[in-house]
DNA sequence: GCTAAGTGCTACATTGATGTGGCAGATACT
DNA sequence: AGTATCTGCCACATCAATGTAGCACTTAGC
C-alpha cells in the first residue's frame, strides 16, 4: 500500500489494515510516527539480514546470495522507500551504515575475483539494491531462494547469450 | 522535481520553475492537466526513441544499443513515472503500445542468440528499463553514449569477472 | 457479574493545497 | 503615446487530510 503510493492517507492506511482511522491514531501518536516505525523496522530487518550473510567474513559467493536472499525477504515483508525518511537523523545514520556495510562487501568482492574491476564508480553498489527490489515486486510468485538465484545470476552474468 | 517527489505541490512546482503559482495556472488548468502535458511528452519523446532505434528491422546489437541511448536521454528531459498516470486512458494504450515494442524486440533478440532463453518471464523487459533508470539519475556526468554502453554491457554480461 | 481495555463511529477544529478572480506594474508592438 | 499581453501579488472560497475528543459496544480476565 505505502509501497505503491507514499503519500496514501491515513484513511486508505486504515482501511487496507481492515480497521478504523481512529484505531491508527491510538497506536502511533500520528502519521509521521506511523511512518517512522515502519522504516525502523526496515532498517532493522536490513541489518539482521546482513549480519547473517556475514559479509565481513563468509565466501564472497555465498555471502552475495544469502545477502541477497535475506533482503528479498525483507522487501517483501516492509516494502517501503527509505529514501523518503533520510530527514530523520537516526534513519540517515543506520541507513549509511548499511550501505557502507555492503560497499565494503562489493569491494572485497572485486579484490576476490568475483566482480570485474574497472566499472563505473558506485555502479555495482547502485544496481544490486535496483535488482533486488525489482525482483521482489515482479516476481512474486518465486520463492526467496529462487529469486535470489535469478539477481544473482542477472547481477554476475547479465541476460545476454554465453 | 516532480521526478522526487510525485506529490510535489504546485506550489513548489511554480518556484522550482522560478515563477508564480498564479502563472502555471495560467497555462494549465489544473494540476492534472500539468501532469497529463508533461506525461504526454513523455511519452511522444518514447515513441520517437523506439522508432529512431528501427527496433523491428535493424540488427539486434544496434537497435539495442541505440534505443537505449535514446530512452536515457528521454528519461533525463523527462525524469517522471509513467506508471502513476495509468488512469487516463490514453496515456495507457500508448504506453501498452510501447511495451509491446519492446517485448517484440526482446523476443527478436532472443531468436537472434543476442538474449540467452530460459530467462523468467517478463525479467529482460523489467530488468531493461530499470537499468535505463538507474543510470540516469545516477550517473549524470555521463554522456548518453557512454551510459548506453555501460547499460548494454551490464544488461547483456552483468557486472561479474568474465 | 463486573471491570478494563480495545474498537468502531461520529463530530469537530485545524491545516495545507487547489483553483478563481481582481488589480497593478512591466514589456513589447503599432 | 497608446494598447495588448504577460506577470507577480493578494484575497478568497473550497476541499481533503490531519489530529482530537466523546460515546457506545464488544471481548477477555478476575
Amino acid at each position: 500500500m505505502l509501497a505503491a503510493d507514499p503519500g496514501a492517507s491515513m484513511a486508505a492506511i486504515a482501511a487496507e489494515a481492515g480497521v478504523d482511522r481512529s484505531t491508527v491514531y491510538r497506536r502511533f501518536d500520528s502519521r509521521e510516527a506511523l511512518l517512522a516505525a515502519i522504516h525502523r523496522a526496515r532498517l532493522t530487518a536490513i541489518e539482521e539480514a546482513i549480519e547473517d550473510a556475514r559479509l565481513r567474513e563468509a565466501p564472497v559467493a555465498v555471502a552475495l546470495h544469502r545477502y541477497v536472499e535475506n533482503i528479498i525477504t525483507v522487501n517483501r515483508t516492509w516494502p517501503v522507500d527509505l529514501t523518503r525518511m533520510l530527514a530523520d537523523d537516526t534513519v540517515h545514520a543506520r541507513r549509511d551504515a548499511a550501505v557502507r556495510e555492503v560497499d565494503a562487501f562489493l569491494e572485497r568482492a572485486t579484490d576476490e575475483g568475483l566482480l570485474r574491476p574497472g566499472l563505473p564508480e558506485g555502479w555495482a553498489g547502485a544496481l544490486l539494491p535496483q535488482l533486488m527490489h525489482l525482483v521482489s515486486r515482479q516476481s512474486a510468485e518465486l520463492s526467496p531462494g529462487r529469486a535470489a538465484d535469478v539477481v544473482v545470476d542477472t547481477f554476475l552474468h547479465g541476460t545476454g547469450a554465453p
